[in-house]
DNA sequence: CGCTTCATTGAATAACATCAACATATGTGG
DNA sequence: CCACATATGTTGATGTTATTCAATGAAGCG
C-alpha cells in the first residue's frame, strides 16, 4: 500500500463540498482516502443518472450542472421533485430508493463513490453522518417550500418562484439587494412546466407576461435577466 | 439521585416509538433516561404545537392523533406540508426551523423531552442520530410523493389518494388484499382541501362522486367505508 | 438547406374556483 | 326538551384559470 498523502487531494482542491457540502465534515485524511476511491464523471444533459440499478452502488456530489429528481404516473405525466445543484449530495444511505429519477438536466460533473466505502466511513465519523442528515433537513425544507408553490400558488406565481429560485443560487447573496442578475436558465420550457406542475405552453405565457411587465428580459430563450430581484419576488406570492 | 430502574419505564410500555419509532434505538438504561425527563402532553384539536417560541425549546413523539405541518402564504393561503401520526417524531435536532407551523388535527397525546437532553443522548446513541436521519428520509419520501400529487394529480385523484393515504395508515397490511376497510378522517374538509390544494367544494364535490360511484361510504361526514382497496387506488393515478 | 428540437401564440375547452344558498350536526342556555 | 347559534358540509350557478389542440416561429445541427 502506498502511503496516504496528507494534504488536500487534487481532486478535491476546487470543489465546493469541501467547503458548503458533506466533504467539510472529513479529515484531511479521510478526504484523502475518499479521494482514492472517487470517481469524476460527465454526464451530457439528459443523461439517466443513478438509475435504479445503479442505485444501490453509487453516491455522488454534484460538482457542477444541475440534476433534476423526478417522478413519473403510470400514464406518463411527470414531475420534477427536487433540483440538485453543487456542491449537493446525490443518494441514500440506509435506505432503498423510493422510485426516483435522477437525470442531469444540464451537462453535469459528478464525484462519484461506491456506497460501501462511504458507509464504512459514516460509521467512522460521526460528524459525516451529521453532514448529510443536515443536507437532508434541507432537502425536506425545499420539498416543503414547493409543495406549498404546487398546491396555492397561480401559474404567475409560480414561474416568478422558480426564476427566484434559480436567482438565489446563482448568486446567494444578492438576495437583500435590488441587485440586477443575468443568468442561463438550467431547465427547458419543458422541465420547468414538470417542476412546477403546468404545461409548457402555461410557462411560455407566463414567461412572456414576466417580459411585458418588465420584470425580466429574455435573450435567446436561456438566458434571463432580472433588473430588480425586489419586484421578481413580489410576483412569486410568499 | 434515586436508582435508574433497569426496565422499560411505565410510560413506554404501550408506545409505539419503542417498536416503530424514534425510542427503538434506544437500550433500556437510555428509555429510563429519557422517560425520567419525558413529559406527557394531551392537546385538543386545533391547538398550535410547538408554536415558533417553544419549537426550540422541546421535541416530541407523536402518541396518539394526528398532526398537521403547515405553511401559510402572506395573504393566508395554507398548505399542510405533511401528517404526522403516531409514532412520529416533532422536531428539527440540529437546525432552526422554516417557517413552518405545527397544529393538532386531531385530539393529540404527545411525548414530549427538552431539546438539550435529547441531543445529548443523540451524541451518545449514533443509533439514535441514524433513527432520526431515518425518519427524515422518510419524511422526505412523503413529501416527494405528495408532490406528484400537487402538482400532476387531478382533484379527484388527489382525493383518492388522500382517502388510500388515511387508510393505508390505519392499516398499513391491509394494503394487498382488497379487504373492505372503515376510519373516521383525522381532518376536516378544510384540512384535506388545504392537503390537496383544492377548495373545500371541490374536496365535497369528489367525495359525493366517490360515493355515488359506490367507492366509498360516508356516515357522519367523517366516517368512510372502502369496500374495496384496489378499486379506490385505481381511482388515485399513480 | 432541410430537419429536428424547442419555444411562442391563438382559439376552444375543461377543470377548478368563487359566490351563494341551503343542509346537517353540535353545542348552549332557557 | 326546545329554540337558537355556530361550525361544518353539500349543492348549484357562474366565472376564471389553466389545459388542450393546432399552427407558427426560432435555433441548433447534420
Amino acid at each position: 500500500m502506498s502511503a496516504i498523502p496528507d494534504e488536500v487531494p487534487k481532486l478535491c482542491e476546487a470543489c465546493e463540498s469541501r467547503h458548503k457540502g458533506m466533504c467539510g465534515a472529513l479529515q484531511v485524511e479521510q478526504l484523502a482516502i475518499l479521494a482514492r476511491i472517487a470517481h469524476k464523471r460527465e454526464a451530457k444533459s439528459g443523461a439517466e443518472l443513478l438509475a435504479e440499478a445503479e442505485q444501490a452502488d453509487v453516491y455522488a456530489n454534484v460538482l457542477s450542472g444541475v440534476v433534476k429528481l423526478t417522478k413519473t404516473l403510470s400514464d406518463g405525466r411527470q414531475q420534477i421533485v427536487g433540483l440538485q445543484f453543487a456542491p449537493d449530495f446525490l443518494g441514500r444511505p440506509f435506505r432503498k430508493e423510493s422510485h426516483l429519477n435522477a437525470e442531469a438536466a444540464t451537462d453535469v460533473v459528478l464525484c462519484t463513490f461506491p456506497t460501501a466505502a462511504l458507509e464504512r466511513m459514516i460509521q467512522e465519523t460521526p460528524e459525516l453522518e451529521r453532514q448529510l442528515y443536515r443536507q437532508v433537513l434541507n432537502d425536506l425544507d425545499e420539498a416543503r417550500d414547493w409543495m406549498v408553490t404546487l398546491g396555492r400558488k397561480t401559474a404567475s406565481e409560480k414561474v416568478a418562484s422558480f426564476l427566484l429560485l434559480i436567482a438565489r443560487n446563482i448568486d446567494p447573496d444578492s438576495d437583500a439587494e435590488c441587485a440586477s442578475i443575468t443568468f442561463d436558465l438550467p431547465l427547458t420550457r419543458a422541465d420547468i412546466a414538470d417542476f412546477l406542475g403546468l404545461t409548457i405552453e402555461t410557462v411560455s405565457r407566463q414567461l412572456t407576461r414576466l417580459r411585458t411587465d418588465k420584470i425580466i428580459s429574455i435573450k435567446n430563450n436561456r438566458c434571463i435577466t432580472v433588473p430588480n430581484l425586489e419586484r421578481l419576488a413580489t410576483r412569486a406570492g410568499n
